[in-house]
DNA sequence: GAAGATACGGAGTTCTCACTCCGGTTGTCA
DNA sequence: TGACAACCGGAGTGAGAACTCCGTATCTTC
């Protein structure tokens, strides 16, 4: 359809830029300016804008890309034959990374934003879900959650790692609720 | 010291100010134009600098005087003679309670904010901890926790909560692990 | 290797917001 | 009740940040 390929320059600009958000959102959140983004990527703030056409979407792009990371992990795990231990590895992989990334962390943690519905993340929610399900019927997780309410825990550990970095000991009283009952 | 005693009107106006700043702070966190406080309170905006230095000097202000009501509610459970279900009860109203304000929530979240370092918000810290630690004496709460993992913990809890409103079942998940072991 | 399309940089524009300043008003006290 | 100090409102100031615009540079194609 619309796909005139882009320019030697401009291909390797844009994947400049991304890289420089990757890191600078990771770091701060949304709440770096975009002026530093270009600087980092060593680059104008119009060849930013020329890319993506505002600084969301351009936090979108970094956060679906590492979502889509998070999904593939996840299917990797969703045969293994010790359910149990795939999700509860999973779990604490996930909580592990995503809380050293401030935009996964503020991505995750919008309500109703719109990166929810992106595909990428939906994906994430129904691997999530397959996995947690897989656990349950064998009976390593309570049967009282579904997916939703595992996306929400994830939220709630993320912010307790974030508050406590090296909270290990922590997630592990969430795990243990979970496995309760 | 220094107590010029404040003029009737002034006196007025500071209640106004401190009223729609706990409303405001309430609802939208520290984003809140101050603008809008002023405009709320029926006053200017600098009046509202007159009594407070500054915008975050408010926002303390504001957060200082709800901490010291749960300070008070802690130190009322504390000669509970059934320390579980002290504990269990006031962690849940916590809960229940700040996650529908969302100051309490940033400012519970501030990793090295100095409203952590106000009297009031020590006071809720170590009330919390002679709550915990009655109920772990009892055994009604595992004994691997102290105080400001619980502190973290309930940042967690508060940001399930704001993720998922209603979510009861959630937070019963939490305790549950608190109680294992 | 020259023409023409494509992309670039970064100064400029516009908006939002915390905070200040001062002419006018209101409370207080003799 | 009058005079003085305390206090008030809100326009104004300056800083920061998202986004635009256009003269210039670079790539591509013939």
């Amino acid at each position: 359809m619309e796909k005139p390929a882009l320019r030697a320059d401009a291909r390797r600009n844009r994947a400049r830029v991304l890289a420089a958000a990757e890191a600078a959102f990771a770091v701060d959140g949304l709440s770096v300016p975009l002026d530093d983004i270009a600087r980092l990527a060593g680059v104008g703030a119009g060849t930013v804008y020329r890319h993506f056409p505002s600084k969301e979407a351009l936090f979108q792009a970094v956060v679906v890309e590492r979502l889509e990371q998070y999904g593939v992990e996840a299917q990797e795990l969703i045969d293994s034959d010790v359910p149990g231990e795939a999700f509860y590895d999973y779990f604490t992989r996930v909580i592990e990374q995503a809380s050293r990334n401030r935009a996964i962390c503020e991505a995750l943690g919008e309500t109703s934003g719109s990166a929810y519905k992106a595909e990428a993340a939906e994906r994430f929610r129904v691997n999530l879900t397959a996995l947690l399900e897989r656990a349950q019927a064998v009976g390593a997780v309570r049967a009282d959650i579904d997916g939703e309410d595992l996306r929400a825990l994830i939220v709630g550990a993320l912010a307790v790692e974030r508050f406590t970095p090296d909270s290990r000991h922590l997630v592990r009283v969430l795990l243990d609720g979970l496995r309760k009952v």
